[in-house]
Parts: C-alpha cells; structure tokens; sequence
DNA sequence: ACGACGTACTCACCACGTAT
DNA sequence: ATACGTGGTGAGTACGTCGT
C-alpha cells in the first residue's frame, strides 16, 4: 500500500507510471572533472542547486499526495449533515455517545474516518453558507468532534442522492444502532423524495425486510404528540407499530388526548407502560420494573443503584467494596428514620 | 436453566390497478 | 369477469439477549 503511494508520487526511482527510464548517467569516475578553480565552485553549486531542486519536487509530490489523500481533516463546521440524516436529537444524549465522545478525545480524533460529499450542482446538494461538504455517514463521529472542537477525519467522495442515501443506510445497519422509529423516518424521507417507488423497491434495493419497512415507516408517521408521549422515540418498539396505527385510525381524538396526557406526567414510565396507557389498556404487570434505575453516587461516581424488580419490590444495589461493614448499620438507620416521615 | 423480550425473517393474505 | 402484477400488512416462528 505504502509502495503504492510512493510509486504514484515517484518516489521510489523508475517505478514511476509512464516515467520513461531515465538516461544512463555516466558514473562518477567517467564525468569530466574540471580543471580550474571557477569550474570546481560553479560545479559545485550546480550540484548544490540540483539538490535544492530535488527537495523542492519531492515537497511539492508530497503536497499533492496529502491533498489527494482520501483521507482529509476538516473542520467539522463547514460539514452539514445530510438531508436524510436520521439520528435522533436522543441520540446524542445516550451514554453510548459519550463513550464515543470521550474515545474520540483520548485518540486525539476520530480513528474511523466520516464519509462526506462535497455540496455542489452535481449531486442535488444546494450549497450552504459556511458548508462545503454534506455527511454520507459519520454522524455521531462527526457531531462528537464538532462538540470536541477538534478537526474530523473524513473520505470525500462524490456521490448520487440514491448512492448517499444507500451507504447511509448500510452504515447504520452495520452498527445496529437505529432505532426503529429513526428508521421509519429515514424510509419515509427516501419516499416522499422519490428516491423510491414503492416500500418494496426500497427494501429490494437497500436489501432490508419488507415487513420492517412497512412497520417503521408506520412509526415514523404517527403523530408528534404519540412520538412524544414516550421518554425518547427511541423506545419505540418495531411491534408497536400496528397496534399505535389502529388506535389512531379507530379513536384519534382520544389517543392524541391520551398522548398529551402521557407527555405531561409520565415521569419514569417504562415505554411498555406508555404503550398500554396510549391504547387505553390496562399496564403490563411489572412495568415499573423497566424504570429507569435511580442511580447514587460518591465524588461524582456511581456506587449504587436503585431499581425495582418484577413484584415491585424496590432494589438497592451496591457496588462491589461501597458499603462496608461498618456503614451497614446506619443505613438500616438512616432508612429507619426516613421511612418514618 | 428458564422465561420474557426484541428483532429478523418467511409466508400468506388483502387491496388495487391493469390487461385480456 | 377474470387473471395477473404490484404494493402493503400481519401472523407465526426462530434466534439472540438479558434478567431472575
């Protein structure tokens, strides 16, 4: 690979393509030496600046070589996510993203370089102010270093609306970090923008299961007020779809009251529970038990958790070595005494 | 080990438009 | 009227993961 850059630069001698073999040159002892003083420095200085010469060239081969380098650091600001971009605001709120986050920072950059396109007439994309390239893929990579304020290593590519779109795709599947509802919206946008004819297309051509089309393209056209009733849309659950689609068509007005309500006080709801109270049914047994954990902490780390199990029992987890035997007691008191007011 | 849960996949079915 | 193709949906099943 490396031979292969420095052949293309002509960097190693007579590999170069299409370099027609350099005349012999006589050796050494054959050249005519001169015979004066003047000879000798004007000799000198001839090879002296051929030298320079060289190391010019080679500079400017490696200029050019950097620059075409697929792989270039940009400034994450003049990069603007693609139009079918698909992740969620809660994407990047996710513990999972700050681990990339703080990955990112102790690598010095993204390892893995974000896939972009320049903005221009070619590919659809309408150039924007400050905006140069538009991501294919990279998303998180890319918003992770923009929060960072570090350059973000990208491929540049050109690229059709359909072929961004298809690498987007399979570059999340890859990761099978996609919600389905983030899905349903990606789908959806590829439809309405006519990058597809039909839900069948679209699954033939990005090869994905038609029936998982058809449900996350149900999700994504629920109204906001449904989407919102949850803690994330990324709770949203494939399966949720048909049953969340009948209950709009069957009583809108009163799943969209239902929804609202939910909005405004569901606090630790678990999205199952969520689900039942938005169809008007009875919450699922042990629902609580999917709240999320309370967590409690110690110099800013987590030593204990507080969760509730399937028959409601509430739970206080410690860490390994965070409650030692001698602080037993005065928990048992402390709860004591709490419990009682 | 077991059950619950979530996802992927297959297949059958229905609705609709079009050709014969 | 019937057959056929296309588009979309839903039921059933298998498999993997996770918590108990």
């Amino acid at each position: 690979m490396a031979r292969k850059i420095f052949e293309k630069a002509g960097l190693i001698p007579g590999l170069q393509p299409g370099a027609k073999p350099a005349p012999e040159a006589a050796p050494a002892s054959e050249q005519p030496k001169p015979k004066t003083a003047p000879g000798t420095m004007m000799g000198f200085l001839t090879a002296q600046s051929g030298a320079v010469q060289e190391a010019e060239a080679l500079r400017a081969r490696v200029k050019a070589l950097e620059e075409e380098s697929p792989i270039r650091k940009l400034d994450p600001a003049t990069i603007k996510p693609s139009r079918w971009a698909n992740r969620h605001e809660a994407s990047f709120r996710t513990d999972d993203f700050e681990a990339l986050k703080a990955e990112i920072a102790a690598a010095g950059g993204n390892v893995q370089p974000v896939k972009v396109r320049p903005m221009g007439v070619l590919n659809g994309s309408t150039p924007e102010a400050g905006a140069a390239f538009e991501l294919i893929y990279g998303h998180r990579r890319h918003r992770a270093c923009a929060e960072l304020g570090i350059p973000v290593s990208a491929i540049v590519e050109e690229a059709t609306d359909l072929s961004l779109f298809e690498q987007m795709e399979r570059e999340n599947r890859g990761r099978q970090n996609l919600s389905a509802w983030e899905q349903g919206v990606m789908y959806r946008r590829a439809l309405d923008e006519g990058l597809y004819s039909s839900l069948r297309r679209l699954s033939d051509g990005l090869g994905v299961d038609l029936s998982l089309v058809s449900k996350s393209i149900a999700l994504a056209r629920l109204p906001d007020a449904v989407i919102a009733a949850f803690r994330s849309p990324l709770d949203i659950q494939f399966r949720w779809a048909a049953p969340l689609t009948e209950a709009m068509q069957k009583d809108p007005d009163g799943t969209l009251s239902r929804a609202r309500a939910i909005g405004e006080t569901r606090g630790d709801l678990a999205p199952s529970a969520i689900l039942a109270r938005l169809l008007g049914q009875p919450e699922p047994a042990g629902a609580e038990s999917k709240q999320q954990a309370l967590t409690i902490s110690r110099a800013g780390k987590v030593v204990a958790k507080l969760t509730t199990d399937t028959k409601g029992r509430a739970l206080i987890r410690f860490e390994a070595g965070a409650l030692p035997d001698a602080k037993r007691r005065g928990l048992v008191k402390a709860l004591e005494d709490f419990l009682k007011t």
